[in-house]
DNA sequence: TCTATGTGGACTAAATTTGTCCAAAATTAT
DNA sequence: ATAATTTTGGACAAATTTAGTCCACATAGA
């Protein structure tokens, strides 16, 4: 299946687990939590931790990058929408990545 | 004085310090906290509270916006650079920003 | 040596975050 | 319509993270 753009991470395992038809609760046991956590994580209320992640792309058969992708690609986005003026940060960033790569670490 | 490019913030107020010949104890006295704290966030141990750069900002006469740029963007550089693969994340999160902000909210 | 300055560890308190439990809504099926 | 299943959401305790202070040490200059 093509990736998903512009999606949240929470919307996308919950597309992913809309389109297999299974519930909270089957998902939620496979992973050991509780199905109200699956639950807050799909509607971005909680955050997954790595080990979350990476079970369920196991579990979805999805790559495991676009899901982490996804993931920090958000947490990026809500962050800059919280605190901020304009987009151009972004840029600014980029640069210090490639800087800071470059001088390592 | 020109903005200075790919510098953390630490680096970016310790700069304006310097310039001035001012010692951290004087500077943080000046801002209601421990010289110490100062100097943590001069070398990014500690980050600082909106409050704390918008009186920098002040005392320093620079802009502020100046500041919240190189704030923010170390944040995302940081947290980058922590946890990932490569840049194309930012990409992503640019598009999720102007999707989010079109969907407003 | 005495003084001024910066660094860094240890620590407390505060704030944030996580995950669970439970009950109420909402949806679906019978 | 009601019963069963599924999702949502609040309240909470536990765990984790973070901020800020205090104090002592290190270094350098006078």
């Amino acid at each position: 299946m093509a990736l998903k753009k512009n999606v949240t991470f929470g919307e996308l395992i919950r597309f992913y687990r809309e389109e297999s038809n299974l519930p909270l609760r089957v998902v939620a046991k496979f992973l050991s939590i509780d199905h109200s956590l699956l639950g807050k994580i799909e509607r971005n209320e909680r955050h997954p931790t790595k080990e979350f992640i990476s079970k369920i792309a196991t579990y979805y058969k999805v790559d495991i990058n676009d899901l982490n992708k996804a993931y920090l690609s958000d947490q990026i986005a809500y962050k800059i929408l919280d605190e901020v003026q304009n987009i151009e940060i972004l840029k600014v960033a980029e640069n210090k990545i490639k800087y800071l790569t470059k001088h390592n670490k």
